[in-house]
DNA sequence: ACAGTCCTCCGCCAGA
DNA sequence: CCTCTGGCGGAGGACT
């Protein structure tokens, strides 16, 4: 069967956009272009664009140049390593991606790129997902957003946005998935080598505190129970350490930090408890012991609530692994 | 796995 | 008036 047009995906290629990942996705939709050959599929047509001096944006680099002009059917915001880009760089973009977007076009970035879809305006109310590292950055410039960062993906029909800085290979999958059919989406993902089912960004990101809030007081309680004392520190202790009552304590530090007192403890003793997993051949049930809790029992139940798996998955998923 | 204890934390409200 | 503090009670959750 004969698409009656060859599906573009265009990558936007803007200011300190990671090549990597523009390349990686090139590559990928190469590889499902050609396992779609041996089943007489026409594949996809994978273009670059940048912004150009006089405004506006064009095609810089084609698979299939003989197509003539045609509008991409996906365009994709690849990540950036170091800091988001910024409004300027982004306005020559927001505009022209508006207007595919209003044309139909499907909307898809890649950890940091999703600052570059929320320049739009597209994102406003929906839900989005981008690198855990950039969350309070995107949450302060974007704040209508609603930002899942435990999400590696989120498909939201004409907008998809990707989470870790390798997310590009899910988002790939996805598209393959969706323009090229399931099929040789497992295929693709199979010669690559790649594990294309649910996989979760909370499984990779450590816990990171919000420590920008500006509330003083609770954020020198936050650094002593970085440095020491974390398996014993009462809501008691925290509220002497900020020297407040513990009714006002509790309302500061939710307001400041995002989490409950206890909530809070309990990602610091996880995150404890997933390096020693990842990087120590220890007993669980020491590895328990050792981040606080008496109660073996009691930790994996934490660890399950706080990672969404027991700690013997997570060792199995991410331990390194010594040769016996 | 269960039961028991102790702590957390939220609503409510009064006061500053 | 709004905002912030802080005491009290107690259900539900954390931990043993």
């Amino acid at each position: 069967m004969r698409m009656a047009t060859r599906p573009e995906v265009g990558i936007l290629v803007y200011p300190g956009c990671q090549r990597g990942a523009v390349y990686g996705l090139s590559d990928l939709f190469w590889i499902a272009n050609d396992r779609g050959a041996g089943h007489g599929i026409d594949g996809i047509r994978v273009s670059h664009w940048e912004a150009q001096e006089g405004g506006g944006v064009a095609r810089t680099s084609d698979s299939h140049p003989q197509e003539g002009d045609g509008v991409p059917a996906v365009l994709i915001a690849p990540p950036r390593l170091d800091v988001p880009v910024s409004a300027e760089d982004a306005a020559p973009f927001a505009r022209w991606l508006l207007d595919r977007h209003a044309a139909g076009a499907v909307l898809a970035s890649v950890c940091a790129g999703a600052f570059l879809l929320a320049a739009t305006g597209l994102l406003a109310g929906r839900r989005a997902t981008t690198h855990w590292y950039f969350e309070e950055r995107f949450r302060e410039r974007f704040p209508d957003v609603k930002l899942d960062i435990d999400k590696l993906i989120i498909d939201d029909g004409d907008i998809i946005t990707a989470g870790g800085i390798t997310a590009w290979l899910e988002l790939g999958l996805r598209i393959v998935d969706r323009l090229l059919g399931p099929t040789l989406m497992m295929e693709t993902s199979r010669f690559m080598l790649v594990d294309p089912v649910g996989r979760e960004q909370r499984h990779y990101s450590s816990f990171a505190p919000r420590l920008a809030h500006g509330d003083q007081p609770i954020l020198k309680v936050q650094h002593w129970l970085q440095s020491d004392a974390v398996s014993k520190a009462s809501v008691r202790d925290m509220a002497a350490h900020a020297q407040m009552e513990e009714r006002t304590f509790l309302r500061r530090f939710r307001a400041a930090t995002g989490l409950k007192p206890v909530e809070y403890l309990q990602h610091l003793r996880v995150g404890k408890a997933r390096e020693q997993l990842e990087f120590t051949h220890d007993t669980i049930d020491s590895i328990g012991w050792a981040v606080g809790y008496e109660d073996p029992a009691a930790f994996r139940k934490v660890f399950q609530k706080v990672m969404g798996l027991a700690p013997g998955d997570y060792r199995r998923r991410f331990g390194v692994r010594a040769a016996a």
